[in-house]
DNA sequence: CGATTCTTTGAAAACAGTCAATCTGTGTGG
DNA sequence: CCACACAGATTGACTGTTTTCAAAGAATCG
């Protein structure tokens, strides 16, 4: 529902009755079953969208068919392709619902309009960018200094939901790594 | 220099005379000799940093003493560590110069003073932010998906500049491999 | 130059990937 | 409610890639 993602704004900045009536229609719910794709590859992707209820993945394919996770989001998480956002270009990634979920999308330019209009907003979005962009460079260079455990030992520490929530395959996907090996290192894991 | 930066502003926003000689005071050059240190690991990061002239890297190091490379950056790119600068906790990586180098560096409070005096500052920085986590995005889906090989020819071609200006062995740790097994890869490629 | 650092090469070991079979749990239709 | 089918997870044996360790060969800098 709209309402989870009012709230959500709520919780972060002040706003009267009549902005949040004002942003409401720029916003569009989107229900999402299982497997439903809210993204395919060669889409142009123009939304930002909030999850207000479910659990998606933005994934890449490879030339063998094989599934990259770049992403996960939940409740209370944001979501899309930024770049195809921002060049205009189609998409090369795909997203898809783990679980039957709903989103909160809004078009790039209503999303621009409310930033211009509510400064609390703007910086509010601004800082959510920041955060991200934080744990993007955290989890490069995971990826990069991490043995195949120490990232499975980092994600549950740094994720615990999501260990529950998703897949034992697309967890070994984002780690970038195979199943078997994923399910190896926990089975070695759990040793201790 | 800081005319350097200045130029750089110019070609992506238009600013008067008054506030160009506004802003340079809000600016320090700091100038390094190769291999010195910009941030070191506990330190707390309170700049913004743009690279003015030579070469720099932002890496962690590991419990076996490893060196990560987590970002390089050349002139009119922008170095820092966010995630302390948000927090204002200590660092855990490190920034030194690759060559000599010269730096701008702009004290956090009065960065975002420019950004309020001047819309269109906020406006490119936020597109600098916006595309830095583009670009991050594409390091990890390259980090998670690609073989060393791959790695490395997505590395040449995303960044020819670099591949001529950085030793190797920071290179093969940029893309999370031994500096044994980039110099294999390359006379790989090379057969081709 | 000589010294230091970076790169290359080789051989062995560790690690992760592949392929295939089995096991487990879930959900569906009879 | 059971039986079956299906998807996901585990396990084993094998292959391939990357790391490690060690040494030799370039390149760079004072």
């Amino acid at each position: 529902m709209v309402d989870v993602f009012i709230h959500y704004l709520l919780q972060r900045i002040s706003l009267s009755e009549a902005e949040t009536a004002w942003i409401r229609p720029l916003c569009t719910l989107k229900k999402l079953r299982k497997k439903q794709y809210l993204l395919q590859e060669g889409d142009v992707w123009i939304y930002n969208a909030f999850v207000s209820k479910g659990c998606l993945r933005t994934y890449g394919v490879d030339d063998k068919g094989l599934e990259h996770v770049i992403s996960f989001a939940v409740e209370n998480w944001w979501i899309g392709d930024r770049e195809s956002l921002l060049s205009g270009q189609p998409s090369r990634f795909n997203i898809d619902a783990i679980e039957d979920s709903e989103v909160v999308l809004i078009r790039k330019d209503n999303f621009d309009l409310i930033g211009q209009q509510i400064p609390a907003f703007r910086e509010m979005v601004n800082g959510i960018l920041q955060k991200s962009f934080v744990v993007s460079q955290n989890r490069i260079h995971a990826a990069i200094s991490y043995s195949a455990e120490e990232k499975y030992q980092n994600f549950v520490h740094q994720y615990p939901a999501f260990a529950q929530r998703v897949p034992q395959s697309m967890i070994a996907s984002f780690l970038g790594m195979t199943p078997e090996t994923l399910s190896r290192v926990r089975s070695q894991s759990a040793k201790k």
